[in-house]
DNA sequence: TATGAATGAGAGTTCATTCAT
DNA sequence: TATGAATGAACTCTCATTCAT
């Protein structure tokens, strides 16, 4: 595939740039099968290294996801802060959820990929990787509570992040059933699975803003 | 030691018996350990039988942990169909979550599967067999449906349905939170991670108890 | 090389000769190459066996090079005993050593396995089976001891448990010089090596010849 | 980060001082560990150097084991040598092996290589190499022989070398025994285990008296 | 001379599944 | 029907060595 050798990444940048095509190779792969079916072995051969190479990069295949989870999780909050930040202005419940769904859109591998976190922090991760990781998520999701408080003042201290917590077990519950596997996804082709067929990216949203509504309604029944 | 054969099991009875056995040795392990460290071997040995029997009622590990998880879900749906003929009159929302509580009550093992559903029904199921399960599921659905509609007198028809997918979507997804691995539950008992450490199981009533109101408030402002 | 599949051992005989040829298998290849260019694959495939086979017999490599060397151990053992107790009266030390180099005879492999027991013993071995195999070799040596201590009348109490522990680590000193690489044997060729070319198994019973001199020597001065 | 590297032998003197400086990292780490421990990777670390820079001063791992040998056995060669030109007189066998034993004090390292000898000149060793280490051995033993014999009268023409290299022999042998890796360590302090658990170093000098009171008393019998 | 990224063969081991008995 | 010995592909990971820089 390749007789070439590969270039090698003697600076800092090209240690980067080479550690994410290693996670990029990951990526594409994890797009075209399962975790299973992703091997360290293929995912080398994808990014043109030796098997040993990748090992220089990432101790472990979970260390590999667990980056690749961190970096799609990451670019979503960063977008979904961003387009928070540009509102001057409370929201309405249903432009909230516009603009949750607009940052949500083609990111069906994040999706995935959280819902996968699970599985791969269950195995063969240190403790100290586990709580970096724990740790930069809770200090993302602070910053983007005391965000979401303010453009929802119906929500009580604290509210922003249950609120965001109840996103991200929706998106792992669903994120679960929007990629079925090839069988699953013939027979759900069938005409009588048909209730089972809902988009579950627009389920998502539409559970949210009920969700939202509840929570706005309850509080301004507290406040009479 | 190899005279002590398993008595044949000759006529139905029996055989569904055998059947039970391995289900409810493949049902202990698994609450001791995760689905990866529940071989088949152990399941033989605990069920009390050899190994090429076991394949002789399953023919691979994931039907069974198929057909464990259909057992658990149906035992619940029943408990919740049950509780809910028993009420004649419209429900209150915090009544109905009272009752799904109550249900819920002991039955981590379920909520511990239906996560687990998604990586079982990715591989080595037929489709005769996915769709089997997919179809008694939506029937048990639908008659539930029916029943919550009617407690609920706000939700408009189909409503019922969609709900119960929320709701299974929310099992899902907490469903992974709430058993984490020996690591995990470490780096949880960090003080640093005390906004992770909610209780769960709490959660999910709460983001249902906000669904219903949000469900119920949106259709009394439509009905205006 | 085996398209006919192999017969399955079905009683404990035939998984006793099964086991022994596994290890048939693995003595044949260590007689050929060195320890660590024999691995599990190829002792697999000498045997006849799949690789997963042979670990339905043996834990890990090590306990393969383990209870191969026990049986050469023991095997040599039974054979110096037969022709102890064969013996109604004191030896002569010359006699005595004749016999032993008269039971070492042939037994190259054994040497080499006892060099390579610190080896083994080293790496990926349980504390039971570690125990196991002290213990009987404890008890083998004490009842040799005793009927060594028996024919050489000179020796005090516990002074034939010494001599088989200086003879076992005089077996191990040699054995290391006695199989020498190919590169080795080569050097070893070359005129000025011919101080180190001495038949080593040679110098082991003259070693032990002097050594017994010695024991005799100085129990006599002691009883003067 | 990367400009920190080492200044550049450019004289012999330097290189002979960096060739050292490998030497001494990867005693101190064979001091610490077992030989499969002591990676390429540790030895570089250790001593300051990248890995590469490793193979521009020794060819393969086994040559620095090599190496690290002959200095060992070199240094106690001399000392041993220098002990017995200090001495005018012949020696009675029990001065003999007090000198010896001196000589070996704090010197289980040099014990533990020469037991790893056969095992690194076994591989990935060329002739040269393993000439030249033969060679040298040679003429330092030849030398000390010499010595030997005048010391200990009773000797014949030849018999300094053998006992030197019965003296090689037991060091290798009671060197495997004597440090025994974690596992065994724990076996051996089983009361039962007592009688494997005597002090090898004394062992090795009581064999060695013997050895020498059995070679004189042989020559005194021969000598009527 | 010095670096350290890249190599890649090969290691031991596991386990769902098969099938001769 | 029941057994469990046999399978073998697949797994993750290591490390002495090379060589472009």
């Amino acid at each position: 595939m390749n007789n070439s050798h590969v270039r090698r990444a003697t600076n800092e940048d090209q240690k980067i740039a080479r550690r994410q095509a290693i996670l990029d190779g990951a990526r594409q792969l994890f797009v075209e099968a399962d975790y299973f079916d992703v091997s360290m072995a293929i995912i080398a051969k994808r990014s043109g290294l030796a098997k040993g190479t990748v090992y220089l990069y990432f101790k472990t295949k979970e260390e590999i996801f667990l980056s690749l989870s961190t970096e799609e999780l990451e670019n979503w909050l960063s977008a979904f802060e961003t387009r928070l930040r540009e509102q001057v202005r409370p929201l309405e419940n249903t432009e909230f959820v516009d603009i949750l769904r607009d940052t949500f859109m083609g990111r069906h591998l994040m999706q995935r990929l959280v819902s996968l976190l699970h599985l791969v922090l269950e195995k063969n991760i240190t403790y100290e990787e586990a709580f970096a990781f724990k740790l930069n998520l809770k200090t993302r999701m602070n910053r983007l509570s005391k965000l979401v408080e303010q453009v929802l003042p119906f929500l009580a201290e604290g509210q922003g992040f249950s609120l965001l917590s109840m996103l991200h077990c929706l998106v792992v519950g669903s994120g679960q059933m929007s990629d079925p596997s090839p069988v699953l996804k013939q027979v759900l082709e069938h005409p009588e699975m048909e209730p089972f067929r809902v988009d579950l990216e627009k389920d998502i949203f539409d559970t949210f803003s009920f969700l939202l509504e509840g929570m706005k309604s309850v509080s301004e029944n507290q406040s009479c």
